[in-house]
DNA sequence: ACGCATGCTGTTACCGCTAACATAACGCAG
DNA sequence: CTGCGTTATGTTAGCGGTAACAGCATGCGT
């Protein structure tokens, strides 16, 4: 019964120290904690100041484990540094705030077969919920999708078959509409430029609903050009440069992404080029950064926030519509023309 | 003995079903899946087998309570939507890669109590590791840190006392560097552009360091200006305009960061101003997107993959010092004069 | 006084996995 | 054949919480 002068440093703390410092069963303590059931007030302020004094950090492990709950969202991505999915992130992590939910992320840059083992790695946590960009992966992904008895969102694109729910907008469709907007403003000889990725499959939609819509105005792409790596905005500007040179009756510039339309924007402006009339451009995605460019490209915005935050409601399960899972939400992205499509 | 024809879909699977379905103890799957301990190969096959045809997912929940060890490195930032965190992040999941830890963010919009709170859920989770965004935290934050017995590294900045190691560069010293180089220049008529954001301790250091190089030379800032909120290029583009309206005098603008310094030189040259020689810029962080830019804007990297990359083998045990915590590593951001300083 | 709901606290039995130890089967030196 | 080291597998006892239920006062209507 001595007592230890110094707070004894080692060891982390369980609900048993803090029960032995405050007098009562460590149930009490953990009904105290979480907030839940009756406890008394007199207990309840003895509890809490032990738990504070001692520094008491709860361990989710054991709590998981015997609730059978996890308060956690996988959410898996194929990128942080392009400015899109940090801003999905914000409206997952807007939504979840309230609901006792936590996000966790997953970068899978791309790589199918990454994010097979990253989806494994965070369905082992046993997630309330996975949200997952995109609707293509591996086999074995998605089997696990499919099995893990839990809500999964595919964010991002609607343009496939979901494992369950999908929230996002057709990509094919944004192409088609870019393509239609651009013949109607009488530009005739078009090229693409956009990223080499053979797994970006949003951006492939994305072209292959553009080329549709050229090929039913009886025109086809003048000249294409892609790249991988390396700085967006220069990229861009290179890659203009080099379609350009080699194919100078191109008269618009259609840019699988926002950053790299923003380099060749700069280009042709730096050209002194007479943007839109003597040539057009426009991108994809509405990203912020454009709004400091000298003119504004013409892009179309991918309703990243609102895909978020839909996701997140369906995980949360607070989403409007009465049905549980199995809902595909597609919503529908609005074309800017901003300064650099002429009409 | 029936065997049920349907594979039975509902609640998930434990070592239990992988155990029965191949004749074998839990015992004995578990060491399989983990790679731990003498099995024999026929054995290990058949579980193997099993588990793959099960689908079997393993509980790392319940794994870590019983093992007591968790393969989660908490990393604490700031945003993620300003192109620093992502790159630090890349430094971090590339070293831990091959060291079975796994990073798991959470961000804390620049706010101390938000800081706070992400850490609790986060040390709740008994994490590896925790490798947090700064110096300047909470009290109770800066406790339960102490408390946690886990190794922590503070990253970005070093002017200060970390609670256990830290990893970064001296903001006050870039901005004194900066300030140097500036004024060997010879500019005299300075301003700077930043952002109001009370809790970004390391904006505010490197201005420190800035007005402090100005004060030796026997100079003082001309004008400055603070935006908080929307997009940075814009903002950088306004606020630029705001100063040299207000303060034609100006003969060079020092920007917090690159993104507004991007926007101000574009409105520079969109104005026909002659840079550098009229009028100088600097930006700081060396952000890939300058890269793209009709100029380069002088700034000084931060130095963000490296400091990432020396966290993680800090927490992976893995740093060359031989030193155990504790240990401050300064990093020397290389100033690059670009083509927005003369001389 | 009794019955019973209500408020507060404690007891017990796990959650799914792994550390540590126990056991079984085998080979082989002496 | 004995004894003992190896290899391969099983058994036991938790890890630190929480669900579910079991007390035990207390108050209150009748």
């Amino acid at each position: 019964m001595s007592k230890a002068p110094t707070p004894e440093p080692r060891r982390t703390l369980t609900l048993r120290d803090v029960s032995e410092a405050s007098g009562v069963s460590e149930m009490t303590v953990s009904r105290v904690l979480r907030n839940r059931g009756d406890v008394s007030d007199s207990t309840r302020e003895r509890v809490q100041e032990a738990a504070r004094r001692l520094g008491y950090v709860p361990n989710k492990i054991a709590g998981a484990l015997a609730s059978q709950r996890v308060n956690l969202v996988a959410v898996i991505i194929p990128s942080l540094s392009n400015m899109v999915f940090p801003e999905v992130m914000t409206g997952i992590s807007d939504t979840l705030e309230d609901t006792g939910l936590q996000p966790v992320v997953g970068v899978t840059n791309y790589s199918p077969d990454r994010e097979e083992s990253v989806l494994y790695e965070m369905l082992s946590w046993r997630p309330s919920g996975v949200i997952i960009a995109g609707l293509e992966h591996t086999d074995a992904a998605r089997a696990m999708l499919g099995q893990a008895g839990i809500p999964i969102v595919e964010i991002m694109d609607i343009d496939g078959t979901p494992v369950d729910s999908a929230v996002g907008i057709s990509h094919r469709r944004a192409g088609r509409q870019m393509a239609e907007a651009i013949i109607a403003a009488g530009y005739r000889n078009i090229a693409f430029l956009g990223t080499m990725m053979p797994h970006d499959h949003r951006a492939r939609k994305r072209l292959e609903g553009f080329e549709e819509a050229l090929a039913k105005a009886g025109l086809s792409l003048v000249d294409r050009e892609f790249y991988s790596g390396g700085s967006a905005l220069l990229k861009g500007r290179e890659m203009t440069e080099a379609v350009l040179t080699r194919s100078p009756q191109v008269d618009f510039l259609y840019y699988s992404n926002d950053m790299i339309g923003a380099g060749g924007l700069l280009y042709c402006l730096h050209k002194g080029l007479d943007v839109p009339g003597q040539i057009g451009l426009a991108g994809f995605n509405g990203v912020e950064l454009l709004d400091g460019l000298p003119r504004k490209l013409a892009t179309m915005d991918a309703c990243r926030l609102e895909i978020g935050r839909v996701a997140a409601e369906i995980i949360a399960g607070k989403h409007s519509s009465g049905t549980i899972g199995g809902e595909v939400i597609e919503l529908f992205p609005t074309l800017q023309k901003g300064d650099t499509i002429r009409g």
